[in-house]
DNA sequence: GCGGTATAGGTGTATATACTCGTAATTGCG
DNA sequence: CGCAATTACGAGTATATACACCTATACCGC
């Protein structure tokens, strides 16, 4: 009785990820002129807010595996987009926005703002909230501790 | 006034990513002990519950590419999960659960339920459906036409 | 039947993601 | 201090995902 759609797929698992396919799917096209994928935006966009932090600080805030970031953080430093020093503790890599980074992130803006309005608009603002809410509380699924407020 | 955590990601899609991240984790490892990710048991059951396809059409189903459809089941082919024939067009190759994806099927099943259910409990039952609805909704924005009921 | 167009799919390349294992540096304890 | 445990990270490998470009086949109008 709960079956919508008799074909419909029962796994959240899989339903977040066709979701999210298609929406990074908007995200990406719309930042295309820039450049930029969206993933590669968050990254800069979290240190942007956090400033300098050290590869498994910033894996930690996005739920990430520390090697998927290190992979992840090439091509911008590639872009020198991030400077990635070593840290006082010699064991560390510090990660830092640099002036180019401040600058795509910049040139992003507007069409990230755009695809996101229209996400806000499509979804309504109040389904927006509650998403994020729902997404807040599966966060906390994740085997590592999760760190709220990043 | 919104913003919750003042630190917290505004980004539709960084944060559906950084929960999907962090779901499939929690399905990845369940599965685990049958040598199965959540993204190929997600394709197996597809194949069960619709039977043949073409690659193509698996692939819309999910709103996945094409050629990244191809690739993931590469592996699958690998363990004869499923058989890919040519189809009667020459052009299309039709993909097919065999006995021993079926088999695999079953192993997963208590896994999967585990994992499902323990995701159901932690969100609700009536979020969780609200949360469906959403993703359902934003699914609609990806460039390739939706194919509902899948 | 032929030629142009449309369709199905593969290959090469790039990024995203996580696991295992290995190494270097730090820390903590006796 | 000296060594064991811990910590931070990289490298190798495998899968997940998408795009650009290419090939083969089918279809369609004439």
């Amino acid at each position: 009785m709960s079956q919508a759609h008799p074909f419909a797929s029962p796994c959240a698992c899989s339903r977040l990820r066709r979701a999210t396919r298609a929406v990074t799917q908007l995200y990406d096209d719309a930042l295309a002129p820039i450049g930029l994928r969206v993933t590669q935006l968050s990254l800069l966009r979290t240190l942007h807010r956090q400033g300098t932090l050290r590869i498994g600080e910033l894996a930690a805030r996005n739920l990430l595996d520390r090697t998927a970031l290190s992979r992840n953080l090439e091509p911008l430093a590639e872009r020198k987009l991030v400077a990635i020093v070593p840290g006082r503790d010699a064991r560390t890599r510090e990660v830092t926005l640099t002036r180019q980074g401040i600058a795509a992130i910049a040139a992003a803006a507007p069409h990230w703002d755009r695809v996101q309005r229209e996400v806000a608009r499509h979804v309504g603002r109040e389904r927006l909230d509650g998403l994020y809410e729902i997404l807040r509380e599966i966060e906390t699924l994740h085997p590592a501790p999760v760190n709220h407020g990043i």
